[in-house]
DNA sequence: CTAGGATCCTGTCAGC
DNA sequence: TGCTGACAGGATCCTA
């Protein structure tokens, strides 16, 4: 699940867990979730957190840093005098680890930092500090939401003739940090079509777009991602983060709340698509 | 340059 | 109960 406000959250969320602190070892259980040596991670101090896009970016000592990336089921969860967890919310957060979902196990001695993952799709990476900029995936990222001008986000929108606009909203290169979840959300508020054509889209249309993606991404930062303490409810049972903010969003057959029509879900750009048929209409005719 | 599809991997759930 | 296929919140690689 991991988007721009879950990845976000856990920086903050582990940097009071793991500044300062030394890695005593780490232990790769998977060969493919680990790109680099481990041993040269060992005896290094975390010096910093940082984020770009859906990458977290850890700082070590002596020009090192490990890039995490979560991508669609990774969870970070750290096991220590408290534990915090976050990423793809599942009972790893509050179970015994390591499991067999874990794949890299950043020892601190007397605290452990699991890195999970279901589907093997995430990975960390370690990568001179120095170099971080060149790294392909980061040099390829879009500008980050609160900082895309309203005017280049047009643009970009406009070099998409034929695609759809929600599959424009997902390519990092155009913007950072946005995914599944926040790409329905962000097209709700600002009552774009998902299906619309990109290009299509008037510069206010745009400029809204991206007013609308700013807002649903701090109100989930507002609401704390998906981490543990909105996984597990007061009461002990689990939650599911979504219904804090979530108004289309795997809420496919309730009511919109602004127009009372049924929230439909579609599959567009090969994913699937939730949104109100009432207030994001498709423009008549083949211009849309 | 863009656009569309397959693909990496494991797990869950619906339907038979 | 057991099997099968579809699908899952990401990103890349390939082809056209």
């Amino acid at each position: 699940m991991p988007e721009l406000p879950e990845v976000e959250t856990i920086r903050r969320g582990l940097k009071d867990c793991i500044l300062n602190k030394k890695i005593v070892q780490v232990e790769v259980c998977c060969e493919k979730s680990f790109v680099g040596v481990p041993t040269e991670v060992k005896g290094r101090k975390v010096v910093g957190l940082r984020r770009r896009g859906k990458a977290l970016l850890i700082d070590l000592s002596d020009n090192l840093t490990l890039m995490v990336h979560l991508r669609m089921t990774g969870q970070l969860i750290y096991v220590g005098e408290e534990r915090f967890a976050g990423g793809h919310p599942n009972e790893s957060f509050v179970g015994e680890l390591p499991n067999r979902q874990t794949r890299v196990i950043i020892n601190f001695g007397e605290a452990k930092l699991f890195f999970n993952d279901q589907r093997k799709f995430g990975f960390i990476k370690v990568i001179p500090t120095d170099e971080v900029e060149e790294d392909a995936f980061i040099a390829s990222l879009g500008a980050e939401p609160w900082e895309m001008m309203p005017e280049d986000f047009y643009a970009k929108l406009q070099r998409h003739k034929t695609a759809p606009v929600k599959a424009v909203l997902l390519d990092q290169k155009m913007i950072a940090g946005l995914g599944n979840i926040y790409a329905d959300e962000a097209l709700y508020d600002s009552k774009i079509h998902p299906e619309r054509k990109a290009g299509s889209l008037s510069a206010t249309e745009a400029r809204s777009l991206l007013k609308s993606a700013c807002k649903v991404m701090d109100k989930s930062l507002e609401a704390g991602g998906s981490t543990i303490q909105n996984y597990v409810k007061a009461d002990g049972t689990r939650g599911n983060y979504l219904d804090l903010f979530a108004k289309v969003y795997h809420k496919d057959g309730s009511r919109c709340e602004r127009c009372d029509c049924e929230i439909l879900k579609t599959r567009v750009a090969g994913r699937g698509t939730h949104y109100c048929p009432g207030c994001q209409e498709l423009p008549e005719g083949s211009d849309d």
